[in-house]
DNA sequence: TATCCGACATGCA
DNA sequence: TGCATGTCGGATA
């Protein structure tokens, strides 16, 4: 079976009328059910359903169409005691327009408009019986055992602190892990059970003084043959020999104090065996790096977003190759050589959750096609698992987190293991112990990938991971000379991007040489705004494109604090015909081709530019304050200043940022120009707040603002100017339609938060306005989380307006007025209540939409069909407006 | 808890 | 000088 052939025949199947009578065998076919299976339900004595109409297939799905209310009517099927009779996974419900279906199995629900049924085709893909992944519950196990090994670690260096100076980090992380490890095999069956803790606990003395020669001696032990031990002690001899490289090296036994025992002795209570090695590592990690203590594993992956990234990059094509191989020996046998040949690299694996998820879904595939062997073969015997963890790649900045990895992806060997003898009764010993992945310590940033991973066009190889993300700002010299040594010689301008630009043009390049495809999860910004223009160049330079990719979401684990940031996915890989799927939370869906931008369009991009190429007048940045807040003031602070000192009024304007705009709050600024700041100051609580400011610029390690300290009268930067003007709020909603701009009086300031066109005409108004300059935006400016952000340099300047004429001024000009009465026509609304399309009044709808379709119908004769085809035919005008401009001015344009 | 928007250091062009 | 950006935060309903 073939994902893009499901998806295909639900599109066409959603196309046409709909027919209540044959539309779920359609369906159900298409999901591929069994010829037999769906025969019986036509004729029913499959079809366990009473109500004429229905159909009901046992385990597996509800069917029925209706014309009434679709949720009461799925509510009513739950409530039929013929559900728990013969648990159907499905509920489904339709009349044609709309479908609601319910996954009762994960309790999920979908309400998709009939049309759109494929962008759903992966929700009833239990009926094919491939599982969608379900994120796993978080695991108090894990939580105990980080807190407790984090005390220990605290402990230990106590005892020690000379090892810090000494730079014996290496070897006290190793000795962590050596230590986890022996937790975990007391507790599981790779030990005899908790043999570690009470040979401990049974032969040192209890002040710790002689622990580190016991734990030594255990240790050498588990690097020994068991022919070659004469010269240990008995105790030491009980345990098995391990080696595999956890043990190899001869490393140093810190000592322990009484407390650091007694924790040791904490610690090896603990059951072990319940810890998951998916999340564990990354909780862990914390540990040896106090100053992540606190938010201790904020920034793992979680596994569900892990999956974001494995199945649309591998998993899912092994999927569809298990499916069509599932009656053919030779092409099962085909699919394990895949299996066994494909490798997994990934350069920010911290403690490898990506590698070790990647191990378990190769493990578990690989299970699912010996069973499929076992049942079509004539004669068989059970093969061992040949999937190996050398197999996964890593490169990981830090230490400790090195070690973890390799000690994870033991664990999740030796649980896979245990899962292949519950299915097959027999596994592979899980002593000694065999390589671990190919983790290497190093800065990926620095370090040449193709020395950890080297490049082979023979096997598959993906790059995947959670790569660092750091804005300019947050650079360390340290990561500004990483981000240096890799663009600079590109010779691009590269000093705005993120760092983690760094991942993907490495990535870039090593695809391009191998066979290989790479899917990170970065941070949105480098597919939004500024960065797109700076990054994608780069990759596209190297004949890559997005292969797929997810759209904007937020950023979620199970750590107490969640890091505020908003994540994509992008997916790179070399230029090719295979399908292009852009996912979102709510849908995923074939497209022609993903855009930097991460949407259905080219692979086009805009460079912000300091002057428009056709607004006929300049959009200004709005005036900064940088006043610790003393410039500015609530009304009452205001008037008790007016009421005790009248002659302070003229040094007040009311300000506007977007907030006092769209939400109609009041706020006001001092605004003294040079010439008056004397008689200002003679006014007590207007200089109060004067030298406030100075106090607080002052502070400042800025050096340019510390300067500013000397006029502390006034904004940082000054842009205001005395006439009427448009205000466009910086921040705006994702939900609304419209970006909300509007008129200020003259008199008034706008702050930073806001940008100004001041003396505009009022058609400029009206462009702004339009759902088409919203979708420009949207698309092309940058975010504030998930919201668009507005700004000068990257929508209005770069917006293209065909030339217009006086007429059709004077009429855009007449629609903005419509739009205006029809805000005022709701007195008390704020343009925050207006524009909620949970509110928006329909005389205000019908405003915009006439100035759409006027403004629509100049750009192309007649109003867009959707915002795709807007976008599409703006980013038509951009690209020519660019070539004129290029003649013209030998300046550098977009793509 | 979803929604919407503030403030300013930073540093590039 | 002008302005994008935030492993950003916080108030409000």
């Amino acid at each position: 079976m073939n994902f893009a052939q499901i998806e295909t025949e639900l599109e066409a199947l959603a196309d046409e009328p709909f027919d209540s009578a044959t539309f779920i065998y359609r369906f159900l076919e298409i999901y591929n059910a069994p010829k037999a299976t769906l025969t019986k339900l036509k004729q029913g004595s499959g079809n366990h359903a009473v109500e004429a109409g229905d159909v009901l297939w046992k385990n597996k799905l509800f069917y029925r169409s209706t014309t009434g209310s679709l949720p009461d009517v799925a509510d009513a099927m739950l409530a039929d005691p013929l559900v728990k009779k013969h648990n159907p996974r499905f509920l489904l419900v339709t009349d044609g327009a709309d479908v609601y279906c319910r996954d009762l199995k994960t309790d999920q629900t979908i309400d998709p408009r009939f049309t759109r049924l494929n962008e759903h085709f992966m929700f009833f893909l239990p009926l094919a019986n491939i599982e969608r992944y379900e994120a796993p519950t978080e695991n108090p196990a894990d939580i105990k055992a980080t807190g407790r090994v984090a005390k220990l670690y605290d402990a230990i260096l106590e005892a020690n602190a000379d090892w810090i100076e000494r730079d014996y980090t290496h070897d006290l992380n190793q000795f962590m892990t050596r230590l986890l490890f022996c937790f975990f095999a007391e507790d599981t069956s790779i030990f005899e059970k908790n043999v570690f803790t009470s040979t401990l606990m049974n032969r040192t003395q209890e002040d710790g003084s002689d622990t580190a020669t016991v734990l030594d001696l255990v240790f050498e032990s588990m690097n020994t043959k068991v022919e070659s031990r004469s010269h240990l002690p008995d105790y030491a001899k009980q345990f098995p020999y391990v080696n595999g490289g956890l043990f190899r090296d001869k490393t140093q036994v810190p000592k322990f104090s009484k407390r650091a025992r007694r924790l040791l002795k904490e610690c090896g209570e603990l059951n072990w065996s319940d810890i998951n090695p998916d999340i564990f590592g990354s909780m862990i990690q914390a540990v040896a790096q106090p100053g992540l203590r606190e938010d201790m594993g904020m920034h793992y992956t979680s596994v569900p977003n892990i999956m974001k990234v494995l199945q649309p990059l591998f998993l899912l094509s092994l999927e569809e190759e298990f499916e069509t191989a599932k009656d053919s020996e030779p092409k099962l046998k085909k699919l394990l050589q895949r299996i066994y040949s494909l490798r997994v690299f990934d350069p920010a694996c911290g403690s490898g959750n990506f590698l070790i998820i990647a191990y378990k879904e190769l493990r578990k595939l690989e299970m699912r096609v010996f069973e499929r062997q076992k049942a079509i073969a004539k004669q068989w015997s059970l093969p061992m698992t040949e999937v190996a963890l050398t197999q996964f790649y890593g490169i990981e900045l830090t230490d400790f987190a090195t070690e973890t990895a390799k000690l994870s992806l033991w664990i999740a060997e030796y649980q896979m293991n245990e899962m292949f003898k519950a299915t097959f009764g027999k596994a592979p010993p899980a002593l000694p112990l065999r390589e671990s992945g190919n983790i290497v310590h190093g800065n990926a940033a620095f370090v040449d990938w193709t020395q950890v991973c080297p490049l082979t066009e023979d096997r598959e190889t993906y790059i995947v991971g959670n790569p660092p993300y750091l804005g300019r700002a947050d650079q360390t010299k340290e990561q500004k000379a990483d981000m240096a040594k890799i663009f600079a010689p590109l010779g691009v301008s590269y000093k705005n991007l993120d760092y983690v630009a760094c991942w993907y043009v490495k990535a870039a390049h090593y695809c391009k040489s191998g066979r290989a495809q790479c899917a990170l999860v970065t941070t949105n910004s480098i597919c939004q705004g500024e960065q797109v223009a700076l990054l994608w160049p780069i990759i596209y330079k190297n004949e890559l494109e997005i292969g797929f990719a997810h759209q904007p979401f937020k950023w979620r684990n199970s750590a107490a604090k969640n890091a505020a940031v908003t994540c994509v996915i992008v997916g790179i890989r070399s230029i090719s015909k295979t399908n292009k799927v852009l996912y979102s939370d709510a849908y995923h869906r074939r497209v022609s081709n993903i855009s930097p931008y991460l949407v259905e369009g080219e692979d086009l991009f805009v460079t912000k530019r300091r002057a428009p190429i056709s607004f006929e007048k300049d959009m200004t940045f709005g005036s900064m304050a940088n006043d610790g807040g003393n410039l500015l003031l609530s009304p009452s602070e205001k008037d008790e200043i007016v009421a005790r000192y009248p002659e302070a009024t003229k040094f007040f304007k009311r300000l506007y940022g977007s907030q006092e705009f769209s939400k109609g709050t009041e706020r006001w600024c001092l605004w003294i120009e040079d010439h008056d700041v004397e008689a200002a100051e003679e006014i007590p609580p207007i200089r109060t707040r004067i030298e406030a400011v100075r106090a607080a610029r002052s502070d400042s390690d800025r050096e340019s603002t510390a300067e500013l300290a000397a006029v502390p009268y006034r904004f940082a930067e000054v842009r205001h100017k005395e006439s009427d003007a448009i205000i466009v709020p910086k921040n705006t909603s994702e939900r609304r339609f419209y970006i909300t701009a509007g008129f200020i009086e003259a008199g008034s300031v706008i702050s930073d938060l806001a940008f100004a066109v001041y003396d505009a005409d009022p058609y400029i108004f009206s462009i702004i306005s339009s759902r088409l300059h919203y979708v420009w935006g949207a698309s092309v400016g940058g975010r504030f989380k998930m919201d668009p952000r507005y700004s000068n340099t990257l929508v209005y300047n770069t917006f293209p307006i065909p030339k217009l004429s006086d007429e059709q001024k004077a009429s855009l000009e007449d629609l903005a007025v419509e739009v205006l009465g029809a805000r005022e026509t709701h007195p008390g609304k704020t343009i925050s209540w207006l524009y909620d399309p949970d509110n928006m009044p329909s005389n205000l709808r019908n405003a915009h939409k006439s100035l759409d379709d006027a403004l629509e119908t100049i750009y192309i004769g007649r109003p867009f069909a959707d915002d795709v085809e807007r976008l599409q035919h703006l980013f038509k005008l951009y690209g020519a407006a660019m070539k004129k401009d290029t003649t013209k001015t030998k300046s550098k344009g977009a793509a």
